[in-house]
DNA sequence: TGAAATTGTTAAAACGTTTTAGTAACTTTG
DNA sequence: CAAAGTTACTAAAACGTTTTAACAATTTCA
């Protein structure tokens, strides 16, 4: 019963051709070219026998001859996080039009998994690896890379090598919130980030930074509070640090320290906007709730998506071309600021 | 430069022994059979070799040869869904400890891109597939199991048929949190679901008939209020309805609905849980946050993940074996009550 | 002691494609 | 009208595995 798979043999015995045959125009005419002079109607009745036959390529058959999966890897920070999961099923969706299939893998900032992630990842064949860097891998993905596997930074850079990737203008981003809040009426306004080096970190804090040298603020990195990944404690003294020192305004760095954040406010009763007017990165389902007064960064997360694969494709062929031999090419998405301040803040 | 990738020949050469004898070592000695009888200290050796030289298989040519893809597809309503990305990334972790790989799809609960979805993976050659059934989708997915392609359901059950799969007891979550909304003082509840024909959403709400009707209330079906499936706009008149009906205590049948709900709840000025106490199934990001005075039912992420991908490699192993004909297995997981009342609710 | 069973190993076919190197059959050139 | 070129197609090798059938060499059995 069931699926008795019809193989490029069926439609050349049915079409009264080579297997040759079928196989250049499946992989040729189909596509628009005719590299290889076949005639117009011998191409159109097997086009039409495979499709009566509802013929699908067998995928195992073609990587092993072509050396190509037609798959590449997608390895993020971790994949349950709004942020990455949008992009994700927009990476698909995409990957999906080249005919890609896609592979998802987290580093919950590890380095070592993302070591390990890389190995598994290559021996399963992968033809390309789009990765969100975390720190202290970065020796790792230069190596990957310098072994031939194309590879698409997203999200982050990686000090010190210009490689492929697609970010977001995160200075800028950093700039735009901080003057939101600003805006907003807050008179002293810090800042909550990672200790982690990372480059949209690093330069979120550099736009926060100089837009308050710009509105006339002294600043030092005393305004920038660095709690370690992995020690969400911390933060509750942060907190308590800011509110005892005056501060209305904070900024967070990520989603995850937001959340963290505005747990830890609530929980010692105080309110926003009236006791801190928050800003923050990325988004969060909570954010989607009206009752929160919050002033974020949006990423583009389809741009992200569609980007990072036109890239990865782009390298791709270039691998097999030889070509292009190491040019890098890097897209700067724009931020998008939203301002939230609900109808009935009470 | 780079990975010249080593094949079982190249251990073969190494190890001055056959590429068959290399085969056998690596599939049943590695796994701790020993069905061809091969000599201990060689097989000792060949593995050396193979650890050595770093080997990895090559996956298509595997594939090629046995049929067999190592894979298997699931297919979610929305992977972007914080209940679906939990259970996805413990599938992962699961199917990576049988050395199988993972592909995921979202049908956005519409039954064509279901059976489009079904149609993709089972040309990729997937070994089988778990899915969460969507509205209308039923024949397609009794078809695919039929045509012989192990079939796991996961989250809701298919009408009038039995089939393997995974799913929560939902009337016994229905009714634990509906006795929880009542035990917090709620007078008069009401519940929020969808009109899709799902089975794990009637269960819902006959477990909230059930509870109601164990508290000595009188039910009728105008209690529960079904908006149909992307017609998000009906929340804002089921939310008004109720308040002027007097309602303090609704119940929404899941997260997606429960965050509009929220949405339109803070959008009129209405107060949680003075005006309303809110109860739900999943969870969700927002629920995070302390500041949410809430009532949810948590479920089971990693067995939902370990069992259902227990259950597919069962399937998987039994069809070879052309064994276990027809019988089908279904595993009922238990919902877990959590209440959430911070300490400083406004 | 000779037949039968067991052990350790190998050769070779097969899986479904892609791709190289060819070959007829025409058509164009000089 | 022969040489050169073009068009339309094919045979066959290759990709890296798994698996069947076979074969010595050794051990067990009667």
């Amino acid at each position: 019963m069931g699926t008795e798979k019809v193989t490029i043999k069926d439609i050349a015995a049915e079409a009264k051709v080579s297997v040759s045959l079928v196989s250049f125009v499946m992989n040729n005419i189909a596509n628009g070219r005719n590299i290889y002079r076949v005639n117009k109607d011998t191409a159109q009745r097997i086009l039409e026998v495979a499709k009566r036959l509802n013929y699908s390529p067998n995928n195992a058959a073609r990587s092993l001859r072509s050396g190509k999966s037609y798959s590449i890897g997608v390895i993020v920070s971790d994949i349950s996080n709004k942020f990455f999961a949008d992009i994700a099923r927009c990476i698909e969706d995409r990957a999906y039009k080249y005919n890609y299939t896609v592979f998802f893998g987290s580093t919950d900032e590890n380095p070592e998994k993302l070591s390990h992630l890389i190995e598994v990842f290559v021996n399963k064949g992968m033809d390309g690896l789009i990765i969100v860097p975390c720190d202290g891998a970065y020796e790792a993905i230069r190596r990957v890379e310098k072994s031939g596997v194309p590879v698409v930074l997203l999200d982050r850079d990686v000090p010190e090598q210009d490689m492929t990737g697609v970010l977001l203008n995160n200075r800028k981003a950093g700039m735009q919130v901080t003057s939101a809040l600003l805006d907003n009426g807050c008179k002293k306004v810090e800042m909550v980030s990672y200790s982690m080096r990372l480059s949209n970190i690093r330069d979120r804090e550099d736009g926060f930074m100089e837009a308050m040298r710009n509105a006339g603020h002294n600043v030092d990195d005393s305004m920038i509070h660095k709690i370690p990944y992995g020690e969400m404690d911390k933060m509750a003294s942060v907190i308590s640090g800011a509110y005892s020192r005056g501060v209305n305004g904070l900024l967070f760095a990520t989603n995850t320290l937001v959340q963290t954040g505005l747990r830890e406010i609530c929980s010692k009763g105080l309110r926003v906007p009236e006791d801190f007017r928050i800003a923050a990165f990325d988004t969060n389902d909570a954010f989607e709730l009206d009752m929160m007064d919050i002033i974020y960064i949006q990423q583009p997360a389809s741009q992200f998506g569609t980007e990072v694969v036109d890239l990865m494709m782009k390298a791709i062929d270039d691998k097999v071309k030889k070509d292009n031999e190491g040019l890098q090419t890097r897209i700067i998405l724009n931020p998008r600021l939203v301002e939230k301040h609900p109808r009935h803040p009470r």
